[in-house]
DNA sequence: CTGGTTCTTGACTGGGCGGTCCATAACCAG
DNA sequence: CTGGTTATGGACCGCCCAGTCAAGAACCAG
């Protein structure tokens, strides 16, 4: 009946997520959003209502990205919980050291966020949480497991492990290289063995 | 012979950094700037040049200063290096459970640089570089002392103490309260127990 | 083909931005 | 007191930005 979109939402949310996550919030133009997803402002306007507004959109897909994989790297394989985190911070240690100029949205909204109330520090402090919930039902299989000692406080590791990430994200970016952040992986993993 | 200033440099490079640390580079504008320091638009841009030189000023105090605390809780006391590193982690700890809505320039500039040959990154990776042969001096000590194995390697270890401190810094800002930050440190911590 | 609805395009706008200009003030050597 | 120099304050400017408007295009039910 009415005159059908030429884009995908999905696809233009992952396309102004890319120009956000180099350039932040802050300084990406509406223009810089134009050219990125080739739809004109007005189309923006209407189908997210703004640069804020499409920014947490971005946002949120990122958020259910991230802990999506974070899940399928903990939660599949044949390893064992301890060895799959093990595996996935050797990785991690791998992305972050290449990552360009490139911060994951989340860093991005906590860092550009003005306040707690804010919706992006909401949705962070949410995606965190989150993160730390994956990684707290991986360590308690291990615990289960007795790859971890009965009384190990899992929620406070889980914790512990998002706050290493995060800095190795932060490390990585700011041009550590891959070896110097493998070892701070395999450093950080050390917690593992006592 | 000529009018002399009624500002103090550094006062202004201070409260300048105030502003920036809570609103990051991008986000302040100059009258931000005017009101906090008291200067006029002229009189700053004689100074210092523009926003971006002052931001870059306030950059490298702020990176003096971390240095200079970080080196004072670890390289003085009576306690051991070890010992040292265990109370300054517990510091900050408290210290970014409460940082409010203010985030350290250092991370700033890393999240805000465009590119790495961007003065902001370089700044912020030699503070980077800094912090960790701080940590790294510390554990030495603690090396020679016997309280880490021989083959401990040092400056590995450095760095993932600036990895979990970047770390901690972000989840105090969204929001983690002191007793899970804590309870973060001292998983770090566990590192030495074995 | 027509009408109704939604999407698209590009021109437009008002405000705020970083930065600059200029007239004047403050200072001090002489 | 005067002249040279630098600091100051406020008006000013051009630019760019997010957001808006209006005119037309695309679609489909009937």
């Amino acid at each position: 009946m009415a005159r059908p979109r030429k884009f995908v939402e999905r696809d233009v949310v992952s396309s102004a997520g890319e120009v956000f996550a180099v350039n932040g919030l802050a300084a990406t133009t509406l223009d810089d959003l134009v050219q990125a997803t080739g739809l004109g402002k007005q189309s923006l306007y209407n189908a997210f209502g703004g640069k804020r507004e499409l920014f947490l959109r971005a946002l949120s897909e990122d958020r259910e990205e991230a802990a999506r994989a974070v899940s399928e790297a903990l939660e599949h394989g044949d390893a064992s919980p301890l060895e799959r985190i093990r595996g996935h911070m050797l990785r991690l240690a791998i992305e972050f050291s290449r990552s360009g100029s490139r911060v994951s949205l989340q860093t991005r909204a906590l860092v550009e966020s003005t306040d707690e109330s804010d919706q992006l520090a909401t949705v962070t402090k949410a995606g965190i949480e989150e993160l730390a919930g994956i990684y707290a039902h991986c360590l308690e299989l291990a615990r289960e497991n007795g790859d971890l000692p009965a009384d190990a406080n899992v929620s406070s590791l889980a914790m512990y492990f998002v706050a290493i990430t995060r800095g190795m994200e932060l490390l990585g970016r700011s041009g550590v290289g891959r070896g110097a952040l493998t070892a701070v992986a395999l450093d950080a993993l050390r917690v593992f063995h006592n």
